[in-house]
DNA sequence: ATGAAAGCGCTAACAC
DNA sequence: GTGTTAGCGCTTTCAT
């Protein structure tokens, strides 16, 4: 049983009779070579089934094709449909993906970055809810292509891509208000995320313009994840005033709030309304189905991949920032105030 | 602005006053140092935010802390909650995780494998369906660790970990047989995938077991995907007698009989039952609830990843096949026959 | 115990 | 056009 040595840029050399360097420039895709040597090293790259070795292309001063991505971590579906659309453009674009996740440490998350950026990674996509500042600068100085994912918190101009949070929030608050619902219940996001406090001021101010009072006692601080969620649908089930709606800053919020209202015996959406944000699979699929937000997530990491990508061919474009629209899907979760 | 340049061994080196090969022992915890210097290294590492270059390390013959994930795509929660199992392993062990999509295209894949075993990776978690034998071999000549997920399909015994699908199979069946089903239709996943067709020997199996006849007109082909599923439904709701249940090979399918079963108006459980396989997240939310068959996805990915990095860390430690149990979770979407 | 030096596989000047 | 050669950042002998 042979174990079989990784195959060289030197061992096509020797099968195709040319030198070292020629090989690079076959593969590289570089200057005038004559026709029939080129025919021979790629007979050679062929049969030998050689690949080039990454680390030393990059370490000498190639490319890698390897973009890396950052990201909080996997746990909702929202990180995922991200996901998959970034992987789509990069293998597209016949890129590598290197992909970390930083669970929240900080320090992981640097360290991260670092290696990457230091690393095999030509670009990188940072898919974090807060608190980037730190490397941003850094990546900026370095003149290291970056794009960030629905993260506007950078106040100098960051190449970033993220979706109308405000307006999403407006028509969703809007819907409800047409709807004839006067007292909307609203539970927060994480306010630390920017996504976050633009879908409250998307509440806000749809309230605010319908000439409707903003009620402090309405308003339920959440953190985007269910077991807050919980209580916060609790809190604002069990008030002495019921609201008659409730929209919820994401899905896994809303259906929690479901959940509690079942519980409480309430029919949605005849007791009351309810609205989502993201859209996740699952807002489809629960009963009565949730009238939500919705995100082009997929859409987003593609279309932040694709940034990326010009980014990294054209260094010096000015950066961009984009913003997706966000779309309001009635479903069957709310109804008009009986 | 300065364009900072990426902190290397030597500015360490440098800053300490040590030697360049010192910095790289105190690195890699090597010999014994005087704790002076070591001290003094590790000052500067933290004061200048060296963070090693992976490539060069790995160039050089040393450990990258890289594990290479090939997967067919992410389009369904089931590899995604693989992947998240997978992703916390590696993260807990320190590791970085590059992540390779063939979509199916086996050319790309057999590339992939490629670019990871002669490069940065230093193991290998394959999540594919099918047809990987070509490089199998090679891994195993070359000795390179890597393990399986799903896919039992190598001849040899290849490190492997999956699901006990024949009995979950088994179980969903015998559930439907001791709810008074006589008439089960089945759909079936793509056969040219173990699972696959593992599920239709545990289906063949518990129905030969309680003595019913295996009845070839309600075995369906499908090929875990939506469309398909959608004409299998239609095929076996619009057979002249029937079936009162229907067992699909997945929840994807199983969620598509649904939808069918309603456009037939035909009501689910009463009228019909239905039971998937995987338990997807998507299961517990639908109306009614799917009886399922869980496999422990993310459980799998995690055990796969903890296998093979301990066959990374005992290169000869004889190759393990583990199956983990699935589960018969039972929901609303099953009841006697009436 | 620690410094010097030889590569790892490759790209990119630099020669010819 | 194509071969030669100097590194890229690091690990690892081999001296000392």
């Amino acid at each position: 049983m042979t174990i079989t040595r990784p195959i060289t840029i030197l061992d096509v050399a020797r099968a195709a009779r040319v030198s070292y360097s020629t090989v690079s420039r076959v593969v590289n895709n570089k200057d005038n070579i004559v026709p029939e040597k080129r025919a021979r090293v790629l007979e050679a790259i062929e049969r030998l089934g050689y690949v080039p070795n990454m680390q030393a292309r990059k370490l000498a001063g190639g490319r890698a094709q390897v973009v890396g991505l950052v990201v909080h971590d996997l746990w909702s579906s929202y990180q995922v449909q991200i996901l998959r659309g970034i992987d789509e453009e990069i293998a597209a674009a016949e890129y590598d993906l290197m992909l970390y996740t930083s669970h929240g440490r900080a320090a992981t998350e640097s360290v991260h970055v670092a290696t990457l950026t230091q690393g095999l990674a030509e670009g990188l996509l940072l898919l974090l809810p807060r608190g980037l500042s730190a490397y941003i600068d850094e990546l900026t100085k370095r003149q290291f292509p970056y794009v960030l994912i629905d993260h506007q918190g950078v106040p100098g101009s960051a190449p970033a891509v993220s979706a109308t949070n405000r307006s999403g929030a407006y028509a969703a608050t809007r819907h409800l208000l047409d709807l004839g619902h006067q007292r909307i219940g609203f539970i927060t996001g994480k306010l630390e995320v920017d996504a976050a406090r633009e879908r409250l001021d998307g509440y806000r101010a749809a309230l605010t313009d319908h000439g409707s009072r903003v009620d402090p006692e309405l308003i339920v601080k959440g953190d985007f994840l269910r077991p807050r969620a919980l209580e916060a649908a609790h809190q604002l089930l069990e008030l002495p005033d019921r609201p008659s709606a409730v929209f919820a800053s994401n899905d896994v919020s809303a259906l929690a709030v479901l959940e509690v209202a079942r519980e409480c015996n309430l029919r949605v959406p005849d007791d009351m309304s309810l609205v989502g944000f993201d859209d996740i699979p699952e807002a489809a699929h629960v009963h009565p189905a949730l009238t939500t937000v919705r995100q082009p997530l997929e859409d987003m990491g593609r279309v932040a991949a694709r940034a990326l990508l010009s980014i990294m061919r054209e260094p010096n474009r000015p950066p961009e920032r984009v913003e997706l629209p966000t779309e309001l899907i009635v479903r069957g979760s709310t109804c008009a105030r009986t």
